[in-house]
DNA sequence: TCAATTCTGGAACGAACGATCCACAAAGGA
DNA sequence: TCCTTTGTGGATCGTTCGTTCCAGAATTGA
């Protein structure tokens, strides 16, 4: 089962981390991790929203300075579109890795939905699908993430679905399971019962043919 | 096809309006029609969202002055929820008057699916799954609303299904359709195309039996 | 005509916002 | 050592926020 947490360094590590840093050129080197430090934006994106969430409240979350944040990020809105592609990334890849080559097509796209449900329902709600209720229509660089994200993940799921439901109607219905998945996020986080989550999971899988 | 705005005066009306306005006691009467002050709002709130709504906006928008808006809602919370209440009741009212009693089920089954979803992917977006995804998990108050308005709905469409799906599946048939129409609502704000929404239908229907 | 009541217009409030600026700290290269 | 470069801490900027307040306008009942 995917965790909540994006699949990228969830927790915040001690600094300085284990992965080798660039230690190149003069300067001070940074008191901080790049990586842990959006984790921790993301975090406070995704329970508060964007509009709702201060550069105050960002700050203090990552530790950084207020320096630091406008010098790593240059804007409010550029930490928003820098989390939110870091998260588009490590959901793309931990659904990659459940997709183990040797289960059956079935077994497969249960798998991938599941991982794909389970962070759609997460406590914290789907970022993506909230930055896209939010922002979707207002900000072009938030759609185009949220666009090319929906994108290729339907193309995943289309390609998964093909052996068990066909290929002519794979598509449509890879489309229908990313919008019921992104439908029950919305209805988790405004109070639908756990129950009631199950029950549309399981008809997301049938739409697959999982 | 239901209208992308509520069912219950849409626009604008001058003022007097045609109803009778109480006349009793005394003071200085309002020189605005509540209703399409609600009305102005309402459709404030759902192309900008809530956070990215300033007062200045709502009562511009709705030719109130400051006296009047604070007179009226009491803070600008007070006018969210007042408006999210007003398109919940209009909204199901409308999608009522669409099942026609002598309609045969799958008829009516579908009439209502279709008029939910038009007003889901409506060009101002889904005013209840927006609301839901901005403030759900922090407002009591618009959980509140939000769940009524979803566990009423999907009741509904429980009932219009049973006879096409068996009264067993019917509920978590209707729940996984009123999600898909959720998703798809975000899907359109976000750029999906008109195709692929209108494929998003044609599996609502299915869920449905319709 | 004159209180009593209700609503309006607009100024003003303190707080919070996102963003900028600058002096200083910490590193490498010469 | 000293210059260059990069990052940090914190004060501060002007703006905008939601909200309050009050003098005056508009109405009813006496």
């Amino acid at each position: 089962m995917m965790s909540n947490a994006p699949s990228i360094s969830p927790l915040p590590s001690a600094w300085p981390c284990a992965c080798a840093e660039r230690r190149c050129g003069p300067g001070r080197p940074r008191a901080y991790d790049p990586d842990c430090a959006l984790a921790a934006l993301t975090q406070v994106f995704r329970e508060q929203g964007y509009e709702a969430t201060s550069v105050e409240d960002l700050i203090s979350a990552a530790g950084l300075s207020r320096s630091s944040f406008y010098n790593a990020y240059g804007s409010k809105r550029g930490a928003m579109l820098a989390a939110l592609q870091r998260w588009c990334d490590g959901h793309r890849a931990g659904l990659r890795a459940l997709a183990l080559p040797q289960d059956p097509p079935a077994v497969r796209a249960r798998a991938v939905m599941d991982g794909h449900f389970d962070a759609e329902v997460a406590s914290t709600g789907c970022f993506i699908g909230d930055a896209a209720a939010e922002l979707g229509a207002r900000d072009a660089d938030v759609e185009a993430i949220v666009t090319n994200h929906r994108d290729r993940l339907v193309e995943d799921f289309a390609a998964l679905a093909a052996p068990l439901v066909g290929q002519a109607a794979a598509p449509e219905r890879a489309r229908a399971a990313y919008a019921l998945a992104l439908g029950a996020g919305v209805m988790r986080k405004s109070g639908a019962s756990a129950e009631a989550v199950e029950g549309l999971r399981r008809e997301a899988r049938k739409l697959l043919g999982a």
